[in-house]
DNA sequence: TGCTCCATGTAACACGTTACATGATTGC
DNA sequence: GCAATCATGTAACGTGTTACATGGAGCA
């Protein structure tokens, strides 16, 4: 349950509505924590029933049903005593690993491509990251404690994103080493007869 | 649904009862696939009922009501099929770093030891990696295709462990910073009122 | 009028976790 | 006999996902 506790920091930072939290979470905490806006208001109904934030029925303008919420004392302290707590590592657990593994038991089966598409998609991301970290975080700029946290964050992204980069590249290359007939999965498949 | 297939090929691998296979998932694909022994029995009654596998009530001792599953055609068929499929990447979701936001927003909450244990666990989990990879991959032999997939595989999770205790060590470098008063959540919460 | 975006919600389901139950085998 | 381990399962719950429904606001 740390939906929840991501929602209060983001809702400490700026009070706002579901609707905008769900597209927060796009940006900010969303690079590391994904939330659909269904999630995001079944937990504001459990937190303002828990007393942990209230909501006002319309803040600034009169348009449509929205509502505003913000953190009470009570969601403050238990923020605080969540993120005291230890928690587990989060592992590795990436579902191309296991193509990958099956690709080894029943023959080649031509992930090339996908190989190819993933690490382009990581570059994205890796390109927008840097764009971010040059936009915020200039160089020679120290900063405060909560920027140095931030940025910190954001190297996390930057870390991860490269990371699989590297490592994809190393894949191509191993996999390389089958030779131009990786791409036919068919005929392999038919060798396997069964 | 691609616990079913990481048992597909594990299955393919070596025919196992369900015990076995929740016992072997500590290893190899467990180092990047979790699953609990219901998880899997659970996934094993519906793959049968799809006619993927199919169970012999003993295969070789007449001991328990032990159950050996092994694949069918149907199954090795939607290995192949599921494997080509192209997936959305795995995204980077850490809850510490949702911890970490929290004490940017809430004052320092002293994260320091946890960083710690932290980077501890990781080291922990690299040296163990490294050690399979030094036993089962040592250098200079050339492998089969198999063989080089598993290491490639393997080296995910080096990458992933190494990445993380880079990061850990950058941010305990920048959160000492703060000095010595780290250590001391209390004071800054009380500092902070309200 | 109809289209798109803003904003909130219900319902059903898939997946993973935790707790608990049961019985069989092995070793002291 | 007793404990530990092997081996399989049920039940309940929490969280995440998908599909669908609703209605207001702004604009062509």
């Amino acid at each position: 349950m740390s939906l929840a506790h991501a929602l209060l920091t983001s809702l400490l930072e700026q009070p706002s509505s579901g609707y905008q939290l769900a597209r927060r979470f796009d940006k900010s905490i969303g690079h590391f924590w994904r939330a659909t806006h269904q999630q995001i208001y079944r937990e504001l109904g459990r937190m303002e029933k828990a007393g942990w934030i209230r909501s006002e029925p319309d803040p600034d303008a009169g348009r449509g049903r929205k509502r505003s919420y913000s953190v009470l004392p009570a969601g403050e302290a238990e923020l605080m005593r969540w993120a005291g707590e230890s928690a587990p590592l989060t592992e590795l657990c990436d579902e191309f690993l296991v193509r990958l593994r099956a690709d080894a038991v029943i023959g080649p089966l031509g992930l090339g491509p996908e190989l190819e598409r993933r690490r382009a998609l990581h570059a994205d991301k890796l390109r927008a990251y840097h764009a971010i970290e040059a936009r915020d975080f200039p160089p020679g700029a120290e900063g405060s404690r909560q920027r140095r946290i931030h940025h910190l964050i954001l190297k996390a992204g930057i870390q991860y994103e490269a990371g699989w980069i590297a490592w994809y590249d190393e894949a191509l290359a191993a996999l390389a080493l089958d030779g131009p007939g990786e791409g036919k999965p068919q005929a392999r498949c038919a060798d396997r007869g069964r």
